[in-house]
DNA sequence: GACTCGAGTCCCGCC
DNA sequence: GACTCGAGTC
């Protein structure tokens, strides 16, 4: 068969990955290797060989490498629309999933998704309801606890047994409450759409057995960041066929702290004993200068495999360290750097700034504004926190899921409509009582001991205009123009310019309300059958489909990010700042102890090997934490990069006197 | 029950 | 520095 023309860009190492096309295969690939070139080249290639696109599963677990994964093989497959394979994020695969089944588990196929916001009200609730005072577990630490028992695939039972601590007894029980009351309002949180999709594999066969059945071919991206449930899932779709393709780097794995496991890609060998294994060595993307930082510093880790990125490209220059006296003084020195490129013809969108933490951005967002840089700051999900734009999803939510009782607590009187707080901790109490949802409470308020007359009828009222919204939604050919008339029915503008009174004030809220609508119409379009559902699915699992920062990132402007949300990316030009100790290493990190410490490493080195030209270092000699100035000390990782460090594992003697004099190393 | 005020704590990262 | 929480006051 004659090779189509990518076949000749691809190494011996990548062919190796995309033509060996049966059974288990383990791509253990590099920062800038090709990986996504080799995912995508694989589908294309299964497709050249006669396995229908549609029967090829691609599994990522961010919407922006599904998005691009998607593209690019629409791209090289001719963009038929009906030969598309599948590709999705774990998160909008289990949503699927489990729509079409989590009736089996008890739950109602319309079952509401909850987010940070709506779990931080159920958490709260079930510390109260057992009593637990907010000043022994606070609702965030029981949302933590929750969160690394659901991501290692606990149970509360299990929860339970495993908990040792007091504070994590009571966060035990607190969970059996939370868990209990998510499932009486029909309601999920984010981890349970993966711990339940692997509930549902292990309890109904037949569900297993149709989902596993759809596809021939199972490929995963970033397989290093899979936890428990996500490691299950993999197995129970591939199991029967086998043809599985994972691709990951151990060196790059960031995400322990929400359950992901190195061990998976460790041991996948052990799982699939007849696996191909490829490595990919050989990096496109990086100057040598910059990749033999990365490769010093990522050999102080003890537990990986052994493997160096080896430079394709020719000499570039040195990586720099800036040492600047606080975090102002480093912010005007990055933005001062930045405009000396920009001078000389570097386009805005080439460039990155990357950062440890999410305080880091101010006085770098400062000194860009005044430069006049056009920036976007990254990953910073402020638009779905606010109070307007909850509300209206509160509606929708509600009128897609009546028995979601978060959403129906947090408009039943917004605007006003005469069901005070009083009013309605006796309905909810009375709810618990019963063992139903509010909503249910709702039409028999006059039977609540103590519910005031105007009430009852209050609350008769807002029943029926949630029915006859539903009505309306059901019937409706346009979502977007059907939810504008419910906000212009709710007298929402009306009720914002009252509590509101200055234009500067209400107005932004105003056109929050409006974008929500503008989501709805661009959803609507973007969808072949578009349902409020769909809509709520999509914003719950973060596949914005107006997503703006998408882009602002096309669009010609500075990248502001953390280093998490860096990875997969790459840039001509690279600016990691704060370099410091407790920062990068983060304090947290260096408390937790070594293992840790080896995270905050890799997480280094996923930062150092997004630069693909330049690349420059800096770190701040004080800076200003909890309103007081403190000195800094310089991140050990400064010194092992440079080779400074004793190698390996050399104890680390933080000491303001013994500075190092990282290469290069000055005020800028 | 709504309010002020001071103490104590603090967010590390995200689908 | 910003925020939450509880004590104390009206």
């Amino acid at each position: 068969m004659a090779q189509p023309g990518w076949h000749r860009q691809l190494n011996p190492a990548q062919r190796a990955a995309v033509e060996n096309l049966k059974g288990p295969l383990l791509v253990l690939a590099g920062a800038g290797t090709g990986k996504t070139r080799v995912v995508t080249y694989r589908i294309v290639n299964l497709v050249r060989h006669g396995v229908p696109a549609q029967r090829i599963l691609g599994v990522t677990f961010t919407n922006k490498a599904a998005k691009e994964m998607r593209q690019r093989a629409a791209r090289l497959l001719g963009g038929k629309r009906n030969q598309a394979p599948e590709i999705s994020t774990f998160h909008a695969l289990c949503v699927r999933i489990l729509r079409r089944h989590i009736t089996h588990l008890g739950y109602p196929a319309s079952f509401a998704i909850y987010d940070r916001g709506d779990q931080e009200g159920v958490a709260r609730a079930a510390l109260r309801e057992i009593k637990i005072a907010t000043a022994e577990l606070r609702p965030s630490d029981l949302l933590y606890f929750i969160g690394q028992w659901k991501t290692r695939g606990f149970q509360p039972a299990e929860a339970i047994q495993e908990a040792e601590t007091d504070r994590q007894h009571l966060a035990a029980s607190a969970y059996r409450r939370y868990q209990a009351t998510l499932h009486a309002a029909g309601a999920v949180d984010f981890d349970d759409l993966l711990l339940l999709t692997d509930q549902l594999f292990c309890q109904v066969a037949s569900v297993r057995r149709a989902e596993a059945g759809r596809f021939d071919h199972v490929l995963v991206d970033e397989y290093q960041d899979t936890n428990h449930s996500q490691y299950r899932l993999v197995k129970a779709l591939a199991g029967g066929h086998r043809n599985l393709c994972v691709v990951g780097d151990d060196d790059q794995a960031i995400y322990s702290w929400r359950g992901a496991n190195l061990e998976h890609i460790l041991r996948f060998k052990v799982d699939w004993p007849d696996a191909e294994v490829v490595n990919l060595e050989k990096n496109y993307r990086s100057r040598p200068e910059i990749l033999q930082m990365a490769n010093t510093l990522i050999t102080f880790n003890s537990t990986r495999h052994d493997k160096q990125l080896i430079p394709i490209r020719a000499a570039g220059a040195r990586p720099r360290i800036l040492q600047l006296e606080d975090e102002v003084e480093e912010a005007r020195a990055v933005v001062r750097d930045i405009r000396r490129q920009l001078a000389l013809g570097v386009r805005p969108k080439h460039v990155a700034v990357l950062f440890r933490t999410n305080e880091q951005p101010r006085p770098l967002e400062a000194e860009l504004r005044r430069a006049g840089v056009p920036y976007v700051l990254v990953g910073s999900m402020s638009f779905y926190d606010r109070r307007e734009v909850r509300d209206m999803l509160a509606y929708l939510k509600l009128i897609e899921s009546p028995t979601d009782d978060v959403s129906l607590l947090r408009i039943i009187n917004r605007p006003a409509r005469g069901i005070s707080q009083k009013m309605t901790g006796l309905l909810t109490q009375h709810a618990i009582r019963e063992g139903v949802s509010v909503w249910e409470v709702l039409p028999q308020a006059d039977r609540v001991p103590g519910v005031s007359r105007p009430a009852v009828k209050a609350a008769r009222d807002f029943v029926a205009l949630t029915g006859q919204w539903q009505e309306r939604f059901a019937h409706s050919r346009s979502l977007s123009g059907t939810a504008t008339e419910l906000v212009a029915a709710l007298g929402y503008r009306d009720e914002l310019q009252r509590t509101y009174p200055d234009p500067a004030e209400w107005e932004p809220r105003w056109q929050a309300v409006e974008q929500v609508i503008n989501a709805l119409a661009s959803y609507q379009k973007q969808v072949r059958q578009p349902s409020l559902r769909g809509f709520l699915d999509a914003v719950a699992i973060d596949d914005r489909q107006d997503s703006d920062k998408e882009e602002k990132l096309q669009q010609n402007a500075i990248a502001l990010m953390t280093l998490h949300a860096a990875k997969g990316l790459e840039f001509p030009h690279v600016y990691l700042v704060g370099l410091e100790e407790n920062l990068l290493p983060h304090r947290k990190a260096i408390e937790a102890g070594e293992r840790a410490v080896d995270e905050e490493r890799r997480l280094c080195y996923v930062g150092l090997t997004r630069a693909q030209d330049c690349l420059t270092l800096s770190l701040a000699l004080t800076r200003q934490k909890w309103g007081r100035t403190r000195e800094t000390l310089p991140s050990r990782f400064l010194y092992e990069l440079t080779g400074q460090a004793d190698h390996p594992r050399a104890p680390h003697q933080p000491d303001r006197s013994a500075r190092p004099t990282p290469a290069g190393a000055g005020p800028a």
